[in-house]
RNA sequence: GCCCCAGUAGCUCAGUGGACAGAGCGACCGCCUCCUAAGCGGUAGGCCGCAGGUUCGACUCCUGCCUGGGGCACCA
């Protein structure tokens, strides 16, 4: 029976081990596996691993490096494991795994559930705080990287056992709903009760504001009647909203994304709780009154006078900002909520409030020893002339365009290939397209948008993952149920391309793992990437179901199936479909 | 002014202190009587923003500078 504890078919981490053992052994020092510097090793060597600890050990102790390397060889165990480590350069030690090592990985991790990943995963109740649209705004470009970030760290942290609680903190309060409604109700609602364009409905609300007094004197009273509670506002008010989320749920249907109005915790929400958190602010001694307004000046953050700087919990006019409602979700999530990590899948541009935020949060005592919160954050997206997308100037591109010229294309595309339409794959196509776009590159760089590469469909792209699954699923089809036996026949890895897929595939837990910790999912991106390549190159030069002899055909469509799995799941996680054909 | 982030091939981007810095797009040259050519193989293309420093070894760490983006009190 093979380990159920797949952890121990990570080849890096097992090798790890066995240096670290061995240096304690040659040295007498007490290393942590991190130490022993194991990285991938170069093709070029023949080298799957590499230990590079004997450099760095070696000007600790004052002694010659190959020498000492060559000490840890002697001391190093990795029968079964690798053949006989070779030192080369300075002091390298590199790895060539055993082909039976990797055969039995193999096995072991394509029958796992898991594929491998999440071996010794301690689960925690996770929030994540994520897409966050505004209220009578079309979602935008700005915040399909909220929306798809966050919705594949969700996946991520769920597959590995995590507790996840998703949390989409609209922007559904504030005295822009004075003029909102107030146009609401000189323009009233169209035949079906439904706003067509929400922007367009959004800029009319303003243009009146600012051009017409009488207007604008209506709608600050308005703001004082919702504040107030008053009846007729707050059923406006309500409807506003409710409009709004059938507006977000067409792009959340499109993009696939499993936010749901269960998921809504909107500004709004915190609202009776806000005079709460200054209380207790208060009695933590922790607030000042300053310029008429009351505020928690946190350790460490200066202003531009380089006197510390504010955060306002309550405005001098008496009302909150999103400070204190940022306060009260902490205390919710962490309180009600349970939860021992807080996500926040929010822009760039926020890093030094919600720092602020955090904490004053620690300071009050909300969030724990124990209870952790992150910013993910983001970059943003720019226009071509290098400024920030904004939605303000009501020229951004608007997401369901942006998903809707996304399924077009590909349909186009899907056309000019097969010559038949196929309108769910197009979706599955396009949207996986833009997502990948998104996701596959790291989260903090900003980037300029551009329709040209969100809807690329060749070369790094989803397309090239699901084109590759697609071949091997078309391999599986031919080849029948039950032609892939989880039986107890070795992966057979004599060909180069067999062997290199065969590491790659190994390398999926590790992926997975690295994506929980770090919270970059381009990691996993890359990775598929690598795994797809691994495939393609097999494919070309290793006949599969033509292989002929059946000890060449078995292992091939073991190692097919496998390859569908890692690409399907590896997918899932990310959000995007992995269709049975192309 | 202070703080944060980023500068890598023509373009878009990867890159865990390690060996000759890698992909995709674009350019050029090849490969479909054979499981999907949305593919595969190859060629060309690099003062890793600049200058110092630490190190046996720096795209990676430190300092300064340059360029771009962002933040710095009652919008969120």
């Amino acid at each position: 029976m093979a380990s159920t504890h797949s952890g121990s078919w990570d080849a890096a981490a097992t090798l790890a081990a066995r240096v670290v053992r061995a240096a304690r052994a040659a040295t007498g020092l007490d290393l942590a596996p991190e130490e022993a510097l194991l990285r991938r090793g170069s093709a070029r060597h023949g080298a799957d691993f590499q230990a590079n600890l004997a450099m760095s050990l070696a000007r600790r102790l004052g002694r010659d490096p190959r020498e000492l390397a060559a000490q840890i060889v002697r001391e190093l165990d990795v029968r079964g494991l690798a053949a006989p480590a070779q030192i080369a350069g300075p002091g390298f030690i590199n790895f060539r795994l055993d082909d039976a090592w990797i055969a039995g990985a193999l096995a072991a991790t394509s029958s796992d559930p898991h594929l491998g990943a999440a071996a010794d995963h301690a689960p925690r109740r996770v929030v994540v705080d994520y897409s966050a649209p505004n209220i009578a705004k079309e979602m935008h470009v700005g915040h399909l990287r909220s929306t798809i970030i966050g919705d594949a760290l969700a996946r991520v942290l769920r597959f590995v056992g995590d507790d996840v609680i998703a949390q989409n903190h609209v922007g559904d309060w504030g005295t822009q709903f004075g003029m909102l409604i107030e146009e609401l109700d000189d323009s009233g609602w169209s035949a079906d009760g439904a706003i067509s364009d929400l922007d367009a409905f959004y800029r009319r609300a303003r243009a009146h504001f600012e051009a017409d007094p009488a207007f604008a004197s209506r709608a600050r009273e308005r703001v004082v009647a919702l504040q107030a509670g008053d009846p007729a506002t707050r059923a406006a008010w309500r409807q506003l909203v409710a409009e709004s989320h059938r507006h977000f749920a067409v792009v959340y249907g499109l993009l696939d994304v499993a936010l749901t109005p269960a998921d809504m915790a909107g500004e709004s929400s915190y609202n009776d709780q806000l005079p709460g958190v200054v209380e207790a602010l208060a009695s933590a001694g922790l607030l000042q009154p300053d310029r008429g307004a009351l505020c928690v000046f946190p350790e460490g953050f200066r202003n531009r006078d380089g006197a510390p700087m504010a955060l306002i919990v309550r405005k001098s006019d008496g009302g909150y900002g999103y400070a204190t409602t940022d306060l009260a979700a902490i205390r919710h999530r962490v309180g009600a909520l349970g939860a021992q990590r807080l996500l926040y899948v929010v822009g760039a541009a926020q890093r030094q409030h919600l720092h602020m935020v955090f904490a004053t949060a620690r300071a009050a005592g909300w969030l724990a020893e124990g209870v952790e919160a992150e910013h993910v954050a983001f970059g943003s997206v720019l226009g071509e002339d290098g400024k920030v997308l904004r939605s303000r100037a009501g020229e951004s591109v608007k997401l369901v365009d942006l998903l809707h010229e996304a399924i077009t294309r590909a349909g186009d595309a899907i056309v000019a290939r097969s010559g038949v339409a196929d309108e769910a794959l197009a979706r599955t196509v396009g949207i996986g397209a833009v997502k990948y776009a998104d996701l596959s590159s790291d989260r903090v760089s900003d980037y300029v948008f551009s329709f040209e590469r969100m809807l690329a469909l060749d070369g790094n792209t989803s397309v090239y993952l699901q084109y590759a699954h697609a071949r091997a699923a078309k391999v599986l089809r031919l080849a029948g149920d039950g032609a892939v036996a989880a039986d107890d026949a070795d992966h057979l890895l004599r060909e180069q391309h067999e062997r290199a897929l065969g590491l790659a595939l190994l390398g999926f837990g590790p992926a997975v793992d690295h994506v929980v910790s770090t919270l970059q999912p381009h990691r996993l991106c890359t990775y598929l990437y690598e795994v797809a390549t691994a495939f393609s190159a097999f494919y070309e030069s290793c006949p599969i179901l033509t292989a002929g002899e059946p000890r060449l055909r078995a292992p091939r469509l073991r190692l097919t199936s496998h390859t569908a799995a890692v690409l399907r799941t590896g997918l899932d996680l990310l959000g995007i479909g992995a269709p049975e054909r192309l």
